[in-house]
DNA sequence: CCGTAAATGTCGTCG
DNA sequence: CGACGACGTTTACGG
């Protein structure tokens, strides 16, 4: 990766357009093509990048250097290097990668194994049960007989409750299925999202992840 | 700006769990205390970080170096530093910002502007309508005496849908506004999207942001 | 500080 | 390759 301290200008013009004025910045080009331009605060965003698949083409017209990125889409990142205050290399090999644990599929597998805590008497039909517009986080038998369509997430919004509706209105066609109610589950349910979920008979669970995690794997267990 | 090319492993604990195994990285401190770890590929997101604001503590156990960084909601990130190949450090002031130019905002001030779009005989009320769930981007009034509630979105997808139909169902209470119809305004708009806009009687308009810029600005027109 | 909506979102998965 | 949903989404903007 190279890296380089300049004082620099640049535009963006792609999806909408983007103007750095002139001043010293972090420019990260790595080994995959792309550019970032980093400036010494915000956040992990760059003010300005380039996603790989990307190429870089270089020309210098009196004494400052001009870098074109472009990728297939023909966006175009130019940056104008007016002074170079270091210029860094180093090669870092290829990344063996990160390892996540806590993710939603995580959250759905869990309920899965333990769906009383969603509800008593309820059998697993399938996880991803597919529909026409996608797929349900889980699907249930009921012991009544009927069929609860659970909708999963960490962080359980407004939007989720539009989806397990979508959901609900489509399952409910099916007579095989109907009546289907639906169970809202995340480890953290927002007011306005419980609030449209009660008014539409959805009923919303706040499930601990810690908890579950401790029930489904034994070696965690006090007893 | 201080950046380290290290050899090192790093641990996120905080929304969900990240472990990274020990590789060669970029590690980049900024001026307001957030930290990146790049590796030379993927793109502008870090393996790992902290955002601001947080803070780092250093220790040294047996030649490896940890720090520990920790935000105010108790999220930590831990790196081990287990060898240091490179350390720099520069001071870049503060950065004046960036300038952009077509985002949504722009689409529905052209959009404002050239009602004709839309459909016909059309009157703007107000962009921005407030409402208690949330502003609704252009309304207007209809020929017929009806009004239209336009949603604007670069990129039209099911959430746009289900925003809209939420103010269509609160503007229609409303008896100086009713009846209300909706119209979806996109640059480009999803099949799912179109599919449940015509399920609930919203049209769809697909725009040319060039061309409505096009005739918004009299410099670019070709008469 | 909470809530909503936008984003050059990016990233994975599945068809 | 496109569509779709999750994301440590992050970020900006109002009340």
């Amino acid at each position: 990766m190279r890296i380089m301290i300049a004082d620099c200008s640049a535009v963006y013009q792609g999806r909408l357009s983007v103007q750095l004025p002139r001043a010293t910045r972090v420019l990260m080009f790595k080994a995959d093509g792309s550019v970032l331009i980093h400036s010494d605060g915000g956040s992990y965003k760059p003010l300005n990048w380039m996603s790989p698949p990307c190429s870089v083409s270089e020309s210098t017209v009196a004494g400052v250097t001009e870098l074109e990125v472009v990728n297939k889409a023909g966006e175009t990142l130019s940056i104008m290097i007016h002074e170079v205050h270091a210029d860094y290399d180093h090669a870092l090999g290829v990344d063996p990668g990160v390892i996540k644990d806590g993710v939603e599929s995580h959250l759905q597998k869990l309920l899965a194994e333990n769906l009383d805590t969603l509800g008593y008497g309820l059998t697993l039909v399938r996880r991803e049960y597919p529909t026409a517009i996608g797929p349900v986080d889980l699907l249930c038998k009921a012991a009544g007989g009927g069929t609860v369509a659970v909708e999963v997430k960490r962080r359980g919004e407004i939007d989720g409750v539009e989806q397990l509706t979508r959901y609900l209105e489509l399952l409910n066609r099916d007579p095989l299925l109907s009546p289907v109610t639906g169970v809202y589950a995340a480890q953290e349910i927002k007011p306005q999202a419980k609030t449209l979920a009660n008014d539409r008979g959805i009923t919303c669970v706040t499930v601990d992840y810690e908890a579950l995690k401790g029930l489904d794997d034994p070696s965690m267990r006090l007893f």
